[in-house]
DNA sequence: CGCAGCCTTGAGCAGTATCAAAGTCGGTGG
DNA sequence: CCACCGACTTTGATACTGCTCAAGGCTGCG
């Protein structure tokens, strides 16, 4: 039920499966060029305006995109699990990298260096489309999350990040995230997230337990998110 | 010394040349294939929601892309001028649009039909890559953007769109833009945009002629901004 | 010169942030 | 195994920010 409601990436989290994207023969053709490594839960993988070498496969875990706004307060704006690439972006603006990547859970990441990449997509014109297709649908994502932020109050907001955030997670009796991080997401303070999250559960929409937020009645949330 | 302020694009709107990206010798190529289109002040270019059939390039005017949310209210996300493109992404994508643009002054466009579009960049990779370079480079400003809705407050994202505004209408005068319109752009009301307005003119840091907005001390109006 | 649409001002209220303090949980070392 | 520590979560009180509704003013154009 609540897949069909995501069943169009512009009401989810973005990020997309880039082992679709590069065809079997040609990914099997660079696997010796691949550095695999691995990162503790918390760990940094990149920071903001630091130099990409590499485009990021994440082939365990999950992880959070950010940028850091005023008094070092974290922007979550991306949230990434298994087989989604990362870091190809601002390698090919030849830019810095315009956010951080870190880690929510134990991370096992492949490394493409910058140059097997680039050779790849420039001998390869079905990745290259596949690439541009992906990145400009990813635009439509970024639209309604501007208009997200910039239209819709806290509880709206929290609404749909649970709804988004059990997506994510995919797991069968809800999922948990630091309240920090959650807050940072939906763009509100920790205590503001907490009341909403409070309400929600007196009205029997959500269950917590432990700080695990468990849905509970999905047509209730749809309404409280109050979008579209 | 406003300009360097705005030097590298994440800080601005975006929005590229196309003409830059498209080598003379193939836009000679095509020009008999585009299509010229005059559209009046306020007369909007294409739907949220409408299937895109090519690229457009505005020749001449300036047009806002908004997406509608709440209530109807317009979220603009983005302005462009002269020589700018737009409609690519949903096009590239293969979606309907995921926003609608209209004109904000008297405009001109060519309009480039989707399979000549097409055609033309699946023959030259040169365009191919400046397309995929630029819309990455987009991403950071997106991210930015999203960034400034979620923790600037009001104030502070006034006095930003205004430094972006005169850069945008780049005019010697100051700027005019309708009151809705660039509260729709601050992600506010209407009422709170004038206050806050009202109080810049107070302090001095701009002049308000008719409702023309002209900047009078920039280096205090950068201090209200509070960004970076 | 009068109308329509935009802009401005005011008052009150709802939503949200901030600060302070107390409670809870998980892990660690004695 | 238990006591304690530190980090995270929750609650409460208060102040401020920004929205809404209502009314009045201005301006450009027919």
């Amino acid at each position: 039920m609540i897949n069909s409601l995501f069943s169009h990436k512009r009401y989810s989290f973005i990020g997309f499966d880039i082992y679709k994207i590069i065809p079997d023969d040609i990914l099997f053709s660079i696997t010796e060029n691949i550095i695999p490594m691995n990162l503790k839960k918390g760990q940094v993988l990149f920071y903001e305006g630091t130099i990409p070498n590499g485009v990021y496969i994440l082939k365990k875990g999950k992880i959070k995109k950010y940028a850091t706004g005023l008094r070092g307060k974290e922007h979550i704006f991306y949230l990434l699990k298994e087989n989604g690439i990362l870091g190809h972006h601002n390698l090919l603006s030849k830019e810095v990298y315009s956010h951080s990547a870190a880690c929510l859970t134990d991370c096992l990441f492949h490394l493409i260096p910058k140059e097997i990449f680039l050779s790849m997509i420039e001998n390869n014109q079905e990745i290259f489309f596949s690439l541009l297709k992906n990145m400009s649908h990813d635009f439509g994502v970024f639209i309604s999350d501007s208009k997200i932020m910039a239209q819709y109050n806290v509880r709206e907001r929290t609404a749909l990040s649970i709804m988004k955030l059990d997506e994510f997670f995919d797991e069968n009796d809800g999922f948990k995230l630091s309240r920090k991080d959650h807050s940072n997401l939906v763009g509100t303070s920790v205590e503001s997230l907490i009341r909403v999250l409070h309400d929600l559960k007196n009205e029997e929409v959500i269950d917590i337990k432990k700080s695990k937020i468990i849905i509970r009645n999905i047509k209730k949330l749809i309404r409280v998110a109050n979008f579209e």
